[in-house]
DNA sequence: CAGCATCCTATTGGATACTG
DNA sequence: CAGTATCCAATAGGATGCTG
């Protein structure tokens, strides 16, 4: 696989950041809610546990949701946006805007 | 094929529209031009003619942008955003604000 | 020039079963 | 509860060649 060579426009950063069915509804709901794995899941209605587990694990890597365990029996975990994250709010409500404008 | 059951969410709505690899960075382009197949596709390196002409025919069917055949030879044509593409550049301004923000 | 058709590969995501 | 691991199907997208 070559590298890219060209410098990324700062667009295609923020959609690279985003690509993935489920990352920028799991985004929305955690927008004013810290939510656990389990809560998220079922505001997703379809996806599956290891591709959920498997964007937030992308959208923890770049920084935009963090993760914090509680050591307890049964385990819990909570999801919620970093300043990074939360910096994709205005994202996040022109996508909402657009949405309800044109909806069908 | 099951028909979804649920409404979907206006986001997701946004999020179907602007789905495809080359989608959102062929709308920047096209914010304040209106550009010919080719002026587009050089815009965008990496892009083959399938996949964009493929793009661009949704991004039409979704009413996003409009496209105008002149009858030359050789034969020109243009793309250029509709109303309900321009309603998207508060989204497109946002991806790029927080793309150069948090450009690596 | 602006594409379509064909073929092929890579990636994505879903189903299911299992675990600390 | 919050995942992993494995397997599989569907889709997206790239390469190439051809055409009005």
């Amino acid at each position: 696989m070559m590298a890219i060579q060209y410098e990324k426009c700062p667009v295609e950063i923020a959609v690279d950041a985003l690509s993935g069915k489920w990352k920028v509804l799991a985004l929305w709901y955690l927008q004013h809610e810290t939510l656990r794995f389990n809560e998220l899941q079922r505001r997703l209605p379809g996806v599956s546990q290891k591709v959920l587990s498997q964007q937030l694990k992308e959208l923890e890597k770049d920084g935009i949701i963090g993760r914090q365990v509680f050591a307890e029996m049964p385990p819990r975990v909570v999801y919620f946006m970093t300043e990074k994250g939360k910096a994709m709010k205005p994202i996040l409500s022109s996508l909402f805007t657009w949405g309800t404008t044109f909806k069908p």
